[in-house]
DNA sequence: CTGAAAGCGCTAACAA
DNA sequence: TTGTTAGCGCTTTCAG
């Protein structure tokens, strides 16, 4: 691979010069650089990123860290971060953890060590405290969409109102006449992970008069296996719910999927909800009644901010983005109740 | 940041003897390296991964360009690199091209200019001369699911039948009596990209007497719209096709909402077939009937390709892997056929 | 066992 | 306008 000596040699300059007629960082006589432009191209000459970056000490690149980018959500988030970050320069490396908390970590540290300019870090199997480290040497960053209690971070932070969103399910589905209602969590018997959007659904529906049976919980890992293994716990149950909400979309595909398996018709039967709005909710059969996230909106937000935070200017948490119910084909009146009461 | 001089400084010692303590790589007096150990975490010592990378010439990385990592089949790919490379010590950067076929090209090429050890380049979107190009330069590459005419590459490349898929769907269709059959394929009016999955379908209609007629062609870009809206516009027509391939899983679960919403049951009125068997395909409603890419299988093997080949290893390219029809609910015996035949 | 020296490819002052 | 010099942070011979 030619490096810039290489040019420089060919053209009758010094690497100094070649650097700064390929740039048009400084001023060249048209001539030499019409010269070096030649050599380079002749030579094929591809500047070397990672020299280049031990000098300049900016890489041009932000990390994104997220838990599993087999989750649509999590593609989707990245593709807005990207689609953002490239016309200003930036390119974005993804720091897949693929589904497995224990790598989160190591992924977060691997992106500063690789100095990428600044990090953009999902929530989702990720310690808070990972952040405040990485926030604490310097390093730019901005949690996003934190859903779990954590200490407030000492750096700005983009986040949604999950409590507000988990409201929004209980009240949709007590209002629709519900009262035997389940949910699919996201956590594990030894590692419940509680979050918001679960934990406010729970209140929500006690606070009403539906305190949550404990039998109607079950955790999942948020693929879209265990929400269909978890389905199909509840409706072999003597007493099924007539209403499961799965705390993310793909896994409340997984209990459609299951409820059709059983021949419970939904939402005649059984009514569903999710939470993420992915691309594929409202294409799902039934089109599936969510919890809308504006992942663009948030993810314009956050690599503004992140942008910011790297230019070195000061800037402030911007409020919580509210939540907005979806509502498709996926709920419908509990009829047992509803129909007596319609009347 | 501290630097291995600081360590050394901290430690009494010369940044090489910090370097050689810490990497286990030379002879230490266990002591020094006791004492160099301590103080790098006092400091909070990181490597610089750039400036390592520079001096070795190895990244320990490798790059990986998708078409849009918002499609499943994408997503599912990488994840099944990353699960391979993770544990022979590299990391993966994944390039993606956000759908956006322009930008393919630039983003191999900055893979490169990021001195990425080696390159997995997955088809959709990507000239094969990119690829050709960058091999010329030395650069390990493995062009992966090929799916166009392209001349043979002059590196080793991992290959799926897909003309095979294309035939096993038009046999599968006609052997359910199908007969108005249609096909939304990925590309445009003006950019047709005739792909061997929908070459070998539509020549095996044909062989079996039953050409596809033009009206019973669409093209689409692979998203979950396109298909939704392909679909609308073959089910609005006068004589709608009993039976729709979409060449891609995304697509077809946009042809089964689409179908939802027209109170066309699927399969009893529509059969319809995808390809790439992607983690949604079994849980959609009806479970999706589809070509099966054994896209673990073929990314190890890429994987490990490439990781031989980074290593200075002589390879060739394994033998193409055959499809297999994963045939699930989305289709059935065209009625007004089987019916009469059947008995 | 440890240190000195050189160099990876590039850019950024500063001189000439 | 171009060249000289230095240095980014690390590893790697090669001496000592």
């Amino acid at each position: 691979m030619a490096t810039i000596y290489d040019v420089a040699r060919a053209a009758g300059v010094t690497a100094a010069t070649v650097s700064v007629a390929l740039s048009g960082r400084g001023v060249v006589n048209p001539k030499t650089r019409e010269r070096v432009l030649q050599c380079a191209r002749e030579l094929d000459y591809r500047p070397n990123l990672v020299a280049r970056s031990l000098t300049t000490r900016r890489t041009h690149t932000i990390g994104l860290v997220v838990f599993d980018i087999t989750n649509p959500f999590y593609a989707e988030v990245a593709q807005a971060v990207e689609l953002m970050a490239r016309p200003a320069g930036y390119r974005v490396i993804i720091g897949n953890a693929t589904g497995d908390e224990s790598l989160s970590v190591g992924l977060l540290e691997e992106l500063a060590a690789r100095q990428v300019d600044g990090i953009i870090a999902i929530s989702g199997g990720l310690p808070g405290e990972a952040v405040q480290a990485i926030a604490a040497t310097g390093l730019p960053i901005i949690p996003c969409l934190w859903d779990e209690q954590a200490p407030p971070f000492l750096t700005p932070s983009v986040s949604f109102d999950f409590a507000a969103g988990g409201r929004l399910v209980a009240d949709h589905l007590l209002d629709l006449g519900h009262q035997r209602i389940a949910i699919v969590a996201i956590g594990s018997e030894d590692e419940p992970v509680i979050r918001l959007r679960e934990a406010a659904f729970r209140d929500r529906l006690a606070e009403r008069g539906y305190p949550l049976d404990p039998s109607m919980w079950r955790w999942a890992d948020s693929t879209l296996d265990s929400g269909y293994t978890a389905a199909h716990e509840f409706l072999s149950l003597a007493e099924p719910p007539t209403a499961i909400y799965a705390t993310n979309d793909r896994m409340a595909l997984g209990v459609i999927a299951a409820a059709r398996e059983r021949r419970v018709p939904v939402p005649q039967a059984l009514s569903v909800v999710g939470f993420d709005d992915i691309a594929l909710a409202r294409y799902a059969s039934p089109p599936l009644t969510t919890v809308r996230i504006e992942k663009t909106a948030l993810m314009v937000t956050a690599t503004d901010l992140l942008l910011r935070l790297i230019a070195g200017e000061e800037v402030l948490s911007p409020m919580p983005l509210p939540p907005t119910l979806v509502v498709r084909e996926s709920t419908a009146f509990h009829s047992r109740i509803s129909q007596p009461e319609g009347r």
